[in-house]
DNA sequence: AGCACGCCGACT
DNA sequence: GTCGGCGTGCTC
């Protein structure tokens, strides 16, 4: 029927590859254009009619060939860009991506490219500002510069630079991305969400007075696509950004930085949740253009990688400059009594009477954790999510962390009338309190998700108070523990080291480590009269002695002997399938349906563990119920699973009112 | 994911 | 009689 439509005299008709952003097995689909009216659609986006609707996707391949396959094809409705928005190497990161990650090669592709309607000018990117002093290099620092040139001469391409707080690391990338940007080249700088704000920016812009984009998360979808522009003409220098940087659309990519490579935020939370670390990997493949992490803290698939020689160890071990590492205790909070410790009283108003600045981190927020009944036992729950409700005193309120939902404290137990309710586990509204009472005249502030609310000044507000010494006392969560300094800062106090501990997560040990040696950082980096105290209950545990005794290696030793022992990342690579959905029974069904589609591709294989579908470990967040199937593949049989994957993805019907996400190296299990 | 089509219950 | 519930099937 449409044949001899397709083939009008006169008309040159062509055929374009249009992957949409549907969440299909097959995501690419054949349109037919005119030549004459459409010039070039490649790596442009078009309008189409899809299935009775209107959909906007990318041209990532054109044809004067009509596809084999007896089907109707569509025209293209419009084209949208003037220019290219994408290019073949985007397109190729975009088909590994699909495969490794499972969603579709246009829900992959609709990542890089910000859905704008219209051009804006984009933010500034040309700040002539002070140029940052070039400090001279330490010993060390050329030491491993030497290191990685010699290591790109021999053609190696994967490097890591392996550097405590405050040894220099920035000042290492900065060097070398001067020496790209000399010799023409681009260089994308990739650091964590909250490493982005102000610090870095600034001492980057006024470096390279150069051209330097920041992709910032504020930045509006019309300036994204403008700032992509600049960087896909090759106007821009270098770019910095989270995450997502790992999509600019690079002209002339020759060198890849990714600073604080362990932080979890560069793995998605959702739909395609791919981890930067790995598509900068691809990317610098792609390129052949070096790629250098680095953190003091490696995750455990680097560390792995430098072990085994795969990655090039470049090691800063030394503080620069008056820094030295603070000296470290241990409060052993058995039997203590109180949330915080005589030791540590007595430690903060040492240091308060001296005028120092004190840091309390507390990673949990509310005043208690769970409000319990004490005559029938009965927990406050979210009624929405299966975790129990956080006390806010101050605002007289129960709060799910969660969902976010809210309710009154009752006077009574809801469940059997009782007044008899009593609170346990603290956070830092309670700890502040506290701190009020035991230190009246100190000024303290708290930082938290809750006293902030997502306002982005707030939180530099109370920053800049502290560090102007209008503050005496900062206690905060995660907030206060990354990427900042503090140089009046003398005393750390862990308030409870215990929580990262107890979670049921074979990365507790990993995390808690990761987190005390950041908090740890705080202090020391411009002073030599750092201290630092952590309060547990697990003296013994290796994350806290490793802390204790900046023994890191052997932490790093032991931890991974015993993952290696029971077959844990990074020594096999892990997928999680989870399926949400609001009837619990449907879920569950889809779940154990996930589970035997695999089960027969995996039975007669060794090398390939599935665990049976199960419900997560919080079973309802939102009114969603969650399962999870969780398969655990040896390196030499991950190919194979996501083979097997592929098939799933193509001809597993899911219940309708269910969603199957299929997460590749998943951080969490929850 | 959406959107159409289709087949059963409780309304003007 | 028909409005609308959501199960099922398809999308170049």
């Amino acid at each position: 029927m449409g044949r001899l439509k397709d083939h009008r005299e006169g008309s040159k008709l062509k055929y374009a590859l249009v992957t949409l952003a549907v969440p299909l097995y097959n995501s690419t689909f054949t349109y037919s254009y005119d030549e004459k009216e459409v010039p070039s659609p490649l790596y442009k986006r078009v309008s189409v009619d899809f299935n009775h609707r209107k959909m906007t996707g990318f041209v990532i391949e054109t044809s004067d060939d009509r596809p084999e396959g007896d089907y109707e094809i569509k025209g293209i409705k419009r084209v949208l860009d003037n220019e290219e928005v994408i290019n073949e190497e985007l397109v190729r990161l975009a088909k590994d991506m699909s495969y490794l990650y499972k969603n579709s090669i246009g829900q992959c592709l609709s990542l890089m490219v910000p859905n704008a309607k219209r051009d804006v000018d984009a933010a500034p990117f040309f700040e002539e500002g002070d140029f940052t002093p070039i400090e001279k290099l330490s010993e060390a620092q050329e030491r491993v510069i030497a290191e990685y040139k010699k290591g790109v001469r021999e053609g190696r391409r994967l490097f890591y630079l392996y550097g405590v707080t405050g040894s220099g690391k920035s000042e290492v990338y900065l060097r070398l991305a001067e020496d790209v940007i000399k010799e023409g080249g681009q260089v994308l700088y990739m650091v964590p969400e909250i490493t982005l704000s102000e610090q870095l920016s600034k001492s980057v812009k006024s470096r390279f007075h150069s051209r330097v984009q920041i992709l910032h998360s504020s930045l509006t979808p019309a300036q994204r696509l403008k700032s992509a522009r600049l960087v896909k003409s090759g106007d821009v220098d270098i770019v910095i950004g989270a995450r997502s940087a790992v999509f600019a659309p690079f002209k002339n990519l020759k060198l890849i930085i990714m600073d604080e490579e362990h932080e979890s935020s560069y793995k998605a939370s959702n739909a395609p949740r791919y981890h930067a670390r790995q598509l900068a990997q691809l990317r610098s493949k792609y390129n052949d253009a070096p790629l250098i992490m680095g953190s003091a803290t490696p995750s455990f698939e680097c560390y792995r990688l430098m072990r085994e020689g795969k990655l090039v160890t470049l090691s800063l071990p030394r503080r620069i400059g008056k820094g030295a590492f603070p000296l470290i205790r241990i409060v052993n909070t058995l039997g203590q009594k109180g949330n915080i410790s005589r030791i540590l009283q007595d430690e903060m108003r040492c240091e308060l009477d001296k005028g120092n600045g004190v840091i309390l981190f507390l990673n949990r927020r509310g005043y208690s954790n769970a409000i319990t009944c004490n005559s029938c036992g009965e927990v406050m729950k979210c009624p929405h999510c299966s975790i129990s409700l956080t006390y806010h005193k101050k605002s007289g309120i129960l709060k799910c962390h969660s969902c976010g939902y809210v309710t009154s404290l009752p006077d009574v137990c809801p469940s059997c009338k009782s007044h008899d309710l009593s609170s346990s586990g603290f956070g830092t509204e309670r700890i502040e309190e506290e701190l009020r009472s035991l230190y009246p005249f100190a000024r303290i502030a708290r930082l938290d998700g809750d006293v902030v609310q997502g306002d982005r000044k707030q939180v530099s507000e109370i920053l800049s108070s502290f560090e102007k010494g209008e503050v005496d006392i900062l206690l905060g969560t995660q907030m206060i523990a990354k990427g900042l300094n503090f140089p009046k800062a003398t005393l750390v106090g862990v308030v409870n080291a215990d929580q990262g501990i107890f979670l049921p997560d074979f990365r507790a040990n990993e995390r808690s480590f990761e987190l005390l040696q950041q908090v740890s950082g705080r202090v020391g980096r411009y002073r030599d009269d750092g201290r630092v105290i952590i309060q547990t209950s697990q003296v013994a545990n290796p994350a806290i002695r490793a802390v204790e005794l900046n023994d890191p290696e052997e932490f790093y030793r032991s931890e991974m002997e015993d993952r290696r022992k029971i077959g844990y990342p990074p020594y096999s690579r892990m997928v999680n399938i989870r399926i949400r959905g609001k009837n619990e029974e449907r879920t569950e069904r889809t779940a154990e349906a996930a589970e035997s589609f695999l089960s027969p591709y995996f039975q007669d294989r060794n090398g390939i563990e599935m665990y049976p579908a199960t419900s997560s470990l919080i079973e309802m967040i939102n009114n969603y119920w969650r399962y999870h199937v969780l398969i655990i593949a040896e390196d030499s049989s991950f190919s194979y699973l996501l083979k097997v994957l592929e098939t799933f993805r193509a001809s597993f019907k899911a219940d309708p009112s269910t969603q199957v996400e299929i997460d590749t190296d998943p951080l969490d299990m929850f």
